[in-house]
DNA sequence: GGCTAACCGAGACGGTACGTCTTGTCTTACC
DNA sequence: GGTAAGACAAGACGTACCGTCTCGGTTAGCC
């Protein structure tokens, strides 16, 4: 079978840095295609080869990224569980690049059914998966671990994504113990 | 005090007219300022005289739309207040065209600071207002009611935003019950 | 009091000026009749009332400036007549601002048969009517006086309009002699 | 050497048509870029690639049209010579859509710095250049061949330009003769 | 050692939308 | 009535990206 013309891994990563460098740089609109396919030396033509467009390429860029710094945790409870992986996440997007990377392919899924499965598959199921698993173990039988979880993420990225006040381990500790025994507790 | 030269009433409107056609038509990628001021029959200049782009008309629109179906509620116990709230938010969002417009609104914001905060004034702060002021007299002094607003509306956005599986009344009674006791309660 | 209904020669007079301003400041671009209202703190309204566009208002503008540099001569041949008026031409055109304006003018006629017809009978031919009348007491009877304008100014003004090698008194000079006795005279 | 990525003839020949077309139909103040690049169906961006402007464009179809219809003399006196070029030429503009076309470009190009020289190279220039070299060696030595052929030309565009009476075979003589032998001779 | 196939850079292409500009008409309120 | 102010419909301007395409040139692996 002819292997000859397959990828090439220098234009590929070439790709990813220039996607990555444009967008911390300017943000998500500072990216077109034509800007990363210049910065990286490439033609346009490479990147459309390889992805469908500037959001896949971005995705891509930013799992790279966002693997680089793995939630190591080994909790004996749901608490220590949760508050662990809450505030890995909250220094993940407040501390670093990375937040505002999210926001900006968070924002273009909106219109890009593609785009948000991907994200959902290669990004949110990664991330929840491992702590389902863990807490499923921790708790009661009849407990909706799911709905654990969107009680203790989704105001996280709801304070992200609408830039409403401070997102900070305060936050995430007090949205942990509310989730688990109530604001009326 | 020369009153001249002021907005025309109709062209306002049908500026309006035209947004919300297209939104909910074609979604927002089939909407720009030439398409609305095609559709209105009105010069681009007199959409950009007025609006500093496309998202903050369409935003106007949606608001038209969405102040049309006020919550009318009169709870006497924060459970029932609450509830009454996310079930009409549910309804919003998922029986009607405005979920959709809504998601293009909030992905724009992503890129669109001026457009985050109209939204955050127009749309997040004016619904929560009347739910908070009505929950500080029904829960204890020192419950912490913002928490408990994100703790029961960011799941339900991150729901409809992320596509996640069904958004509805069922879903929004659980993610309040567990607001209120906490899932482990 | 009752003085209303005419025209306000305050305003007639600050429109032209403007014009005029704006015209020799930045060239036949920077006219517009937005411009010339502005600058004059008059209504757009105003301007269109006594002109029907802005090339109007300059060619009055024109009309105004170029009259106060008049002809005076009292030659008592035809060689002295034309270069008199040749020399003067020269110099209203070369030294001033309006050789820049008059090219303005001339260009913008090409498209505008009405200015084109203004401007021969403001301009073109108040200035050949008394060479001509002038001349032909000077000339033989069966002499094209006309033909002999033609081959006198047509070459100044060709010279100016394509902005082909200098136009001076030198030029005018040779034109002058080769018009009325031949080149190869 | 690379040498992809050039110049697509079809869409270069479609563009000049259009221009052609457009201007011939409804004269200078018809042709826009969005116009020539709708009827030629094109992108604007192609257009602006390859020429500054829509000038640019008209004038290139201008020159193509004119070239079609090339000086042919073989004259052994001065005055036949110019006397067939002058022919040449008012036939060129009177029954010709090339006329219109060129009062559209020269008013243009009173503006247009870059336009004027373009058409001083690519129009002036070459009808000039043959009929002067060919002068040259018919008339004396001392002889001011460009004065000549200002004192010939210049009348005639003057005419073309001003609208001034009609421009025909009976002018173009009348004015030659004048040029060599002069008014009074 | 030549063939073929898919790679690569470069960049032109048809389109669509942007946000600004100018034109000439119209409306309002003051004088 | 004229006037200052300025909104209006229309549509051209020149730029930026999009995603497709065509060009030559460069590697493979296969015959």
């Amino acid at each position: 079978m002819p292997d000859a013309g397959r990828r090439d891994p220098e234009a590929h990563r070439a790709i990813l840095d220039a996607a990555w460098a444009l967008t911390t740089a300017g943000g998500w609109t500072a990216v077109s295609v034509d800007a990363i396919a210049a910065r990286a030396g490439v033609g346009k033509r490479t990147v459309y080869r390889w992805w469908p467009g500037k959001a896949a390429v971005v995705l891509e860029a930013f799992l790279d990224h966002a693997r680089a710094t793995p939630v190591t945790t080994r909790a004996t409870t749901v608490e220590g569980l949760l508050r662990a992986h809450a505030r890995h996440f909250v220094d993940l997007y407040v501390n670093t690049e990375l937040g505002r990377v999210f926001t900006g392919l968070f924002g273009a899924a909106q219109q890009d059914p593609d785009l948000a499965a991907r994200l959902d598959e290669h990004w949110f199921e990664p991330r929840r998966a491992p702590v389902r698993a863990a807490a499923r173990e921790l708790v009661r039988d009849d407990a909706d671990v799911d709905l654990l979880l969107d009680l203790v993420f989704a105001p996280l990225h709801y304070r992200l994504l609408t830039g409403r006040r401070p997102l900070d381990h305060a936050y995430a500790d007090a949205v942990l113990t509310a989730a688990l025994t109530g604001v009326l507790g």
